[in-house]
DNA sequence: TTATGTTGCGCTGACCCGAC
DNA sequence: GTCGGGTCAGCGCAACATAA
């Protein structure tokens, strides 16, 4: 973690819309933050406050603010979110969302044995390796309990399981107009449902929003059901 | 071995907001 | 009001891991 590039993009990740989504927080925004000498690593972050942002370059008393603020919002992030942010190899959102489920809390994951991790769905030896790895380094450990100290809570939110879309597999393409690609990502997990990046025989539905691509041909020489937005929310009973 | 889905990356255009 | 830096949002693709 001493190279600065990737204490760079280390933190850069931390803070994106996938992971703790800290608006405000960009590759420029934390370079300038490392030269200042404000932060050394994403457990920093929360030591920030708006005076020190402020006196930044190009950063206003407004802009400083905003920062703080997101930054004291994620503090209650959702788990697989933390679990996503702290940047261990081969877990993306989706690895994180199946750990958060399965474990429930991060003292779960940190304590995990291999044989416990194995018991999570579509995680394999190599993950589970990466995972136990990760929490064998000292200074992943103490990242993670200082960021404790500082009041990050990371919450536990279990999905619905009576909805219309508990169990099914959903697939965005196209723009849509009531939710951005975040927003209704996070709607279809709360429903109890998957979202999926690509659509295969499996994909039970594809929600299609203004200029969809190529996911709705697919969808359609499939066989895959295809819904507009509404439709879907209507589905959902969110119309 | 194959099917499926995730990840990571590059690209593009739109938008936001502080500085001047 | 305009400019320009920084960020957001979405798409497509290749590589890869995992389950069956």
């Amino acid at each position: 973690q001493g190279c600065p590039a990737i204490v760079l993009q280390s933190i850069t990740h931390f803070g994106s819309r996938k992971a703790m989504d800290i608006e405000g927080l960009g590759w420029q925004t934390v370079q300038a933050l490392l030269d200042a000498k404000l932060v050394t690593d994403y457990a920093s972050l929360y030591e920030l406050t708006v005076d020190k942002v402020a006196a930044l370059e190009r950063k206003g008393e407004k802009s400083a603010k905003k920062l703080i603020d997101n930054i004291e919002r994620s503090k209650t992030a959702e788990l697989h979110r933390f679990i996503y942010a702290i940047g261990i190899r081969m877990i993306g959102e989706r690895a994180a969302k199946l750990l958060a489920d399965h474990l429930q809390s991060i003292d779960a994951l940190m304590n995990a044995t291999t044989e416990d991790l194995l018991e999570v769905t579509e995680v394999g030896p190599k993950v589970a390796e990466a995972i136990t790895f990760y929490f064998s380094v000292p200074a992943n450990r103490e990242r993670i309990e200082k960021m404790k100290r500082l009041g990050v809570r990371p919450q536990f939110v279990a999905a619905a399981t009576g909805s219309a879309l508990a169990g099914k597999t959903v697939v965005i393409t196209g723009t849509l107009t009531k939710f951005s690609r975040d927003e209704i990502h996070r709607l279809i997990e709360r429903e109890g449902g998957k979202a999926a990046g690509s659509v295969s025989a499996k994909t039970s539905y594809v929600v299609a929003g203004e200029a969809a691509g190529s996911k709705l041909e697919k969808a359609k020489s499939l066989g895959v059901k295809v819904l507009s937005e509404d439709e879907f929310l209507a589905m959902i009973g969110n119309a």
